[in-house]
RNA sequence: CGCGGGGUGGAGCAGUCUGGUAGCUCGUCGGGCUCAUAACCCGAAGGUCGCAGGUUCAAAUCCUGCCCCCGCCA
């Protein structure tokens, strides 16, 4: 029985579509869901939507929507539409699971976490009074906020205002949640996350956390008081749990990796951590901080600013694995990273055309002229090393480096270019066995290369397999030199150039 | 104010954790090859690695201070 490896990205909030980031995310936990499973785990993959808060339904009456439901429903749509379809202009994601908050198996299981943690004594009835602000519905402490005023809404007046409750025990488990985080350093990657949160934590003290809010028939309602419903952000971490809550999945818990953007950090690496260790159930492995894809002027996508790029557009013009191919490679897996659309054309064009594409058709059609569609390896000695390759690239997986796995895959498309114009097949003339020899190499590192670049452009993996005839090969056997008889077809332009956008 | 990230040849970035020839892509210039999508390969020019100190035989890398840009706050 292989191990199991669950990975998870955020749950989004269907206020509106998918943009950039919901399709970074999702490109990023999807290269690693099908790393792993290359390797060999039993992956499950599971993203979703966070369906439950209550701006939803203000959402919903702004859009004039018949009900929050129907509301929900039509923007779900595309987030499961920018999940689940394939084709050359969708991500092609790998998912397992796609969850919805609203979905039963997801309020039940809110429920029975709710149930535990109060028969435990660390859910409590109280009333609370402080500085609140109308447009978050949300309370801010002086820390936060020590003019009085919003710090998300520059000069809005802070309220005072007194609610009724529940609350989370969190205060209690202060020196236990700090004590996790210094005692297993990867718990949060990368290292500079753990020690902003290690920082805040000592900062100030930790604060119980209000947890309901009044029921407006929208929500998960609070099991043992129905006038209030579960505050959101309680809920939606819950859904990682619910989602392998069955008993053919319940052996994937502990998740290993939560894959998640720096604004979540504080309900991932504390309230769900504490929640769990609180309920005595088993904490993730991992949470994984990505960078942000930032506009092309370098700066935070926004509406104000108008530098936002539409995910879906970029998917329609350059296709899934051009799009795919820059988010994963020109932006720094835990940093910030500007998306520029002409030097995805540019990466398109140099690195996927000219050095792989060119690197795939060079070989094959001449060997389809000089030689013959089907090689076998014959007498050929390996002139390349694909172990030390796939070695270090499972390093940079595994320390959520994914850019730098391609940038090692790419040092091995650059020595297959090498490698051919320096054995210069077309000047071998009275050698067939060196001939064969050096293009039985050639091929084996096209498809070696095919079948590492899968997790991270799974069509352009199988449109190189299936020019060699190697499809189904794209795993660690694979990568042995010889166990292939290559039967060629010829490739039509595999990967055509993209003109240069004007702008 | 606080906290975090960034400041590396013309552009965009990696390298900083684990000090020791400053690497990659694009662009520029010169050469090679002709299998291939005018592609591929080789070479050259171009950087006092934000500034100022410190530690060290040795600092882009570690320490201190400062400047500029970006982001964040349950």
């Amino acid at each position: 029985m292989s191990e199991r490896f669950y990975i998870t990205t955020a749950i989004d909030y269907p206020n509106g579509t998918p943009h950039m980031g919901h399709a970074y995310e999702k490109t990023v936990t999807d290269c690693y869901a099908r790393w792993y499973r290359m390797r060999g785990r039993r992956v499950h993959f599971v993203t979703g939507t966070d369906e439950n808060g209550q701006k939803l339904m203000q959402a919903a009456k702004e859009a004039k929507a018949t009900s929050t439901q129907a509301y929900v429903d039509e923007n779900v749509k595309v987030f499961r539409a920018l999940c689940s379809d394939r084709g050359p202009h969708a991500l092609n994601l790998s998912i397992d699971d796609f969850i919805r908050t609203t979905e039963p198996r997801h309020h039940q299981a809110s429920k029975h976490l709710w149930e535990i943690l109060e028969k435990k004594g660390d859910i409590y009835f109280d009333r609370y009074s402080g500085d609140y602000c109308l447009d978050c519905e949300a309370f801010y402490t002086k820390v936060q906020a020590p003019e009085g005023t919003c710090p998300n809404h520059p000069g809005k007046k802070l309220q005072k205002k007194e609610e009724d409750g529940f609350f989370f025990r969190m205060g209690k488990f202060e020196q236990w949640i700090k004590d996790h985080l210094r005692a297993h350093p990867t718990f949060i990657v990368p290292e500079s996350a753990r020690k902003e949160l290690l920082s805040r934590l000592d900062q100030e003290p930790l604060r119980d956390l209000s947890i309901s809010r009044p029921n407006e028939g929208w929500g998960i309602p609070v099991p043992s008081n129905p006038k209030y419903v579960m505050y959101t952000w309680f809920d939606a971490l819950i859904n990682y749990y619910a989602a392998v809550d069955t008993d053919a999945l319940r052996a994937f818990w502990p998740a290993d990796v939560h894959v998640i953007g720096r604004d979540i950090i504080w309900f991932h690496c504390v309230i769900w951590p504490i929640m769990l260790h609180a309920a005595g159930i088993p904490l993730p492995k991992q949470v994984y901080v990505h960078g942000m894809v930032l506009g092309s002027d370098g700066r935070k996508m926004s509406k104000s600013l108008g530098n936002g790029v539409d995910p879906f557009s970029m998917l329609q013009k350059y296709g899934g694995d051009s799009f795919r191919y820059f988010l994963l490679r020109a932006i720094s897996s835990t940093q910030d990273g500007p998306f520029v659309e002409k030097d995805l054309v540019a990466r398109h064009n140099n690195e996927l055309a000219n050095d792989l594409g060119n690197l795939l058709l060079r070989v094959v059609k001449f060997a389809e002229k000089k030689l013959s569609k089907e090689l076998a390896r014959g007498s050929a000695k390996p002139e390349f090393d694909f172990s030390q390759t796939l070695a270090r690239m499972d390093g940079h997986m595994a320390e959520r480096e994914h850019h730098r796995a391609l940038d090692v895959l790419w040092e091995k498309v650059t020595e297959g270019n090498q490698y051919v114009n320096n054995s210069a097949p077309w000047g071998i003339k009275d050698n067939p066995e060196r001939l064969h020899e050096v293009i039985y190499n050639a091929l084996y590192a096209n498809h070696c290369i095919g079948a590492l670049i899968a997790p991270f452009l799974p069509l352009t993996s199988e449109k190189i397999l299936a020019c060699l005839g190697t499809a189904g090969s794209a795993d660690a056997d694979g990568l042995k030199f010889g166990v292939h008889t290559f039967k060629l077809s010829t490739p039509d332009a595999p990967f055509p150039k993209i003109e240069a956008p004007k702008a």
